[in-house]
DNA sequence: CGTGCGTGTTACTAGCGGTAACCCTAGTTT
DNA sequence: AAACTAGGGTTACCGCTAGTAACACGCACG
């Protein structure tokens, strides 16, 4: 019962388990999120019962995989966020990282961002946005933490900065998805345009006619 | 020839396609988004295929129920934009309008965020993000008009408006969503910190530490 | 020798989107 | 009146998916 020691068969398992998920990685760079488990069998060599044994569930194969490019982008978003630079800088370094991870990999963000939600199982829960989503809600919670150790934002901090989180990566998330299907202007200056977005510069805006405005 | 005359089978087929729509709206509002054709037609007392010779496909389906509560939601939306306050109270109309919506028909939003992509037939198209969300692209194209319209900002307004546009919808967006599994605060809230955000208090805010903070 | 145990396969279920083929009734034509 | 046509509707199917039960091989250990 030593549960410490790591048998042969587990390091075998541990090895295996990691071409499966290689495979899928392929799979799923070509085929995009609709990547069938047979497909994904057949490209590692095997056929789906052993996909299901090691993995589950599609889910499960999901989450495996999910975490690899998750960890490796929000590595790359720390990073970013932890630079030697003033605030504005680092905010577009950000803004610019998750824009050309995304940018290099449309595939996998899209497996990443839009997982297919299961479906036809008795799994339909009534609990809304519960397991749809985890990239965002992670990045999320992540920025959130960020900012309320580093930002002196009053009473309630806590609450704003989650807030601020979820809601600064959905802009950065929709205008990421928007720009990559009609690429209307550069990445450079996407990230422009958001950074002043955040910097207030549509509070400050004039209006354009006699009215109020938006 | 006279296409403006509506003979009594046009007017029966549309009163049809209108029951079957709202068969189809019942069906969503308990079954979500995996709401399936044959749940559909059965709901609605008919069998599959005249379902599918009203609407063509399932995305048509799609389009036809989504249509209906877009539009709505896009009024309201509309009607907070304009109402006569500043600019200030107009963005938090807007954002409460949006929210409140979410929050009374959870589902029938999931719907048409989530439209479950198609997925098995051979349209596997490499374009992402095409037919996906259309309810937030149009939001967000929405919103860019209304910026650009009433905002002057400078030399390249209108990429800087359709950048925001589709940049505050998809704050409110994920904002929204996550409000909307965790309820960590009232709706009240909610709007502030987002229009608090906008406003730039992320800008003006002071650090905590020595560095240079976020 | 036999007895497990891990690894793999084939062959299946249930349900999905979508469709071809038929059927039946109502109205029109000759 | 008899025949013929036009829609609305159904049954029965296809090909696909996720997921699983049951069976077959190889290899260590008593």
């Amino acid at each position: 019962m030593d549960t410490t020691q790591r048998t042969d068969q587990q390091r075998s398992a541990d090895r295996r388990r990691r071409e499966l998920l290689e495979a899928a990685d392929r799979v799923v760079l070509r085929d995009g999120p609709q990547a069938s488990m047979n497909a994904i069998a057949a490209e590692a060599g095997i056929t789906k019962p052993i996909l299901y044994r090691h993995f589950g569930d599609k889910s499960g194969l999901y989450a495996a995989l999910a975490k690899r490019h998750t960890d490796a982008l929000l590595d790359s978003l720390r990073a970013a966020l932890d630079a030697p630079a003033d605030r504005r800088e680092r905010v577009e370094a950000t803004l610019d990282t998750y824009l050309a991870a995304i940018e290099a990999r449309p595939q996998v963000y899209r497996f990443l961002m839009h997982p297919t939600e299961g479906g036809h199982t008795a799994d339909q829960g009534f609990d809304i946005g519960k397991h749809s989503m985890p990239l965002l809600r992670t990045m999320g919670e992540e920025l959130a933490t960020v900012i309320e150790e580093r930002l002196d934002l009053g009473p309630g901090s806590q609450q704003l900065a989650r807030v601020w989180g979820h809601g600064i990566v959905g802009m950065m998330h929709a205008a990421g998805d928007w720009w990559l299907g009609e690429r209307p202007c550069s990445r450079a200056e996407l990230v422009r345009s958001l950074a002043d977005l955040l910097w207030g510069r549509l509070a400050a805006a004039g209006d354009k006619m006699g009215g109020p405005g938006f």
